[in-house]
DNA sequence: TTATACCCGACTTAAACAGTCGTATTTAAT
DNA sequence: ATTAAATACGACTGTTTAAGTCGGGTATAA
């Protein structure tokens, strides 16, 4: 319980990689290789990160990937719902439609507890892991 | 992502239940009925609470579940660990067998933040959920 | 023109989670 | 004794989500 999926773990690896390099860009084969991630994931992970402006993609030999600037601000929240869709312990935390919802009796707690993890994440920058 | 399994839930549901009631036993079927939670399922969480010590059962009818004493003194760390197994964002959190290890580069901030997650949940007692 | 890379969607596989079923045992009430 | 209501236990099935693969396309540097 309580698992990151590995794409995260993926996207964190690869970013904090492009990181290091700077400007230049870094193909997904190279990442794949060095960290042992299959290839095609991390390359549809990559491409997912494109569309969300995180990264900047260039095509052809010596292609690959580079991070924009500004990723440093980014809260983890915002990274991962961005790529994972909404964060919550439990469903009702997400979506509200719960069955039991009045009659629930621990539905105060387990709101207060996904409160403080999730401000875990608000006070994470990007660039607190990937540099 | 950083889901709580429901059986997590609906042992919670059933304890605060349980509590609520006092010495008395309380069967599962009340407690399925009344919160909308599939039977068998409850019965089989409820019967590893059992194994567990944290509650305990009487059979024959007006059997059911009372929870022990000292439950509130238990850290929901202890309660997640002994209900679901290890807890931790990412797999090397748990078993240390990781093909890249050495070589990963977010190690130590993804640890700080699985250490984070941790001590929320060592902080709270199953008692503060559950009365 | 070719090789290397990204792009994109569909597909498949695997693992985890959720839920069901059957059978046995205990026990209070009649 | 018999019955009914409850727990005990393990095997089984179904569902969902995560993880990984594949095939065909486009861009571009050499």
């Amino acid at each position: 319980m309580l698992k990151l999926t590995r794409k995260l773990e993926y996207a964190l690896i690869a970013l904090r990689h492009m990181q290091d390099k700077g400007d230049t860009f870094i193909s997904a084969k190279e990442i794949a290789d060095m960290y042992l991630i299959p290839q095609e994931l991390l390359a549809k992970t990559l491409q997912q990160m494109v569309k969300l402006n995180y990264i900047k993609a260039a095509q052809g030999p010596h292609g690959g990937y580079r991070v924009r600037k500004g990723l440093n601000e980014i809260s983890m929240t915002q990274f991962m719902e961005d790529s994972e869709g909404p964060m919550g312990i439990v469903e009702c935390n997400i979506n509200a439609e719960c069955i039991r919802l009045d009659n629930c009796n621990i539905r105060l707690p387990i709101k207060k507890i996904n409160s403080n993890i999730r401000e875990i994440f608000d006070e994470i920058r990007v660039g607190d892991i990937t540099s």
